[in-house]
DNA sequence: TGCCGTTATACTATTTATAGTATATTGCTA
DNA sequence: TAGCAATATACTATAAATAGTATAACGGCA
């Protein structure tokens, strides 16, 4: 037996979470949010509805976009989102090694498994 | 903006969470399953799988079934099951407060909100 | 033996989440 | 100005989760 958790953020719903995470870190390595989704095996639109949802819950933009041009366009995490990132993911990071313990602390002894 | 998290157990899926915690207390202070999920606005049959799929899982069972009888019957709270639903409850409570101090360490000066 | 309220379980329906497909638009570049 | 690769968005299809309905079986008791 073994403990799972989920931690995400919510504002007018989730606004932010594991998913975001890995996307918006594909997004900086990559520069488009189309290559980003084919990256992580997902549609660009799945990854498009993701963003839109987020940014309209959040009233702010995480991605500067750019349509057209060169190279077709590209997108951006803005700087806003990226200190959301850094944060949650050293928040998650922290919780993870916390409650690990804290179920040790709870379970260790436990004999129903 | 706030943090939302869920805890749960896992053995083959899941196997104890905010749910079956939830019903297995009101089974204790009713004294059958039917009674219990309908104090909940559960359905009987929803409550029965629940149940069934968890007690699967873990390989013992939770609730002990009468069928029949004066009152029809009945269900009652293993001890095993008493006691895990002690040891997710104190857990829980404990994580959701370390949680809480944990966010605010890494988000009080967020300003993107 | 017939009644009652419970557990037990199959089967169907409905809702929700997720995924995919198609099409328009943009703006640099050759 | 034609082409390219990206964003933007509507519409449809599929899958999965959830809920509901119906029915059988049980066993005390009047």
């Amino acid at each position: 037996m073994r403990p799972v958790f989920k931690i995400w953020l919510e504002n007018n719903g989730k606004v932010f979470g594991e998913g975001p995470l890995e996307i918006l870190q594909k997004v900086e390595k990559m520069g488009s949010l189309r290559s980003a989704a084919a990256q992580m095996g997902m549609s660009y639109n799945k990854a498009w509805r993701l963003i839109a949802a987020l940014e309209e819950r959040l009233g702010y933009h995480i991605l500067e976009k750019r349509v057209g041009g060169a190279s077709g366009g590209g997108s951006k995490v803005t700087s806003n989102a990226q200190q959301l990132m850094k944060r949650y993911s050293d928040f998650k990071e922290e919780a993870a090694i916390m409650l690990e313990k804290l179920y040790y602390k709870h379970f260790e002894d436990f004999e129903g498994d």
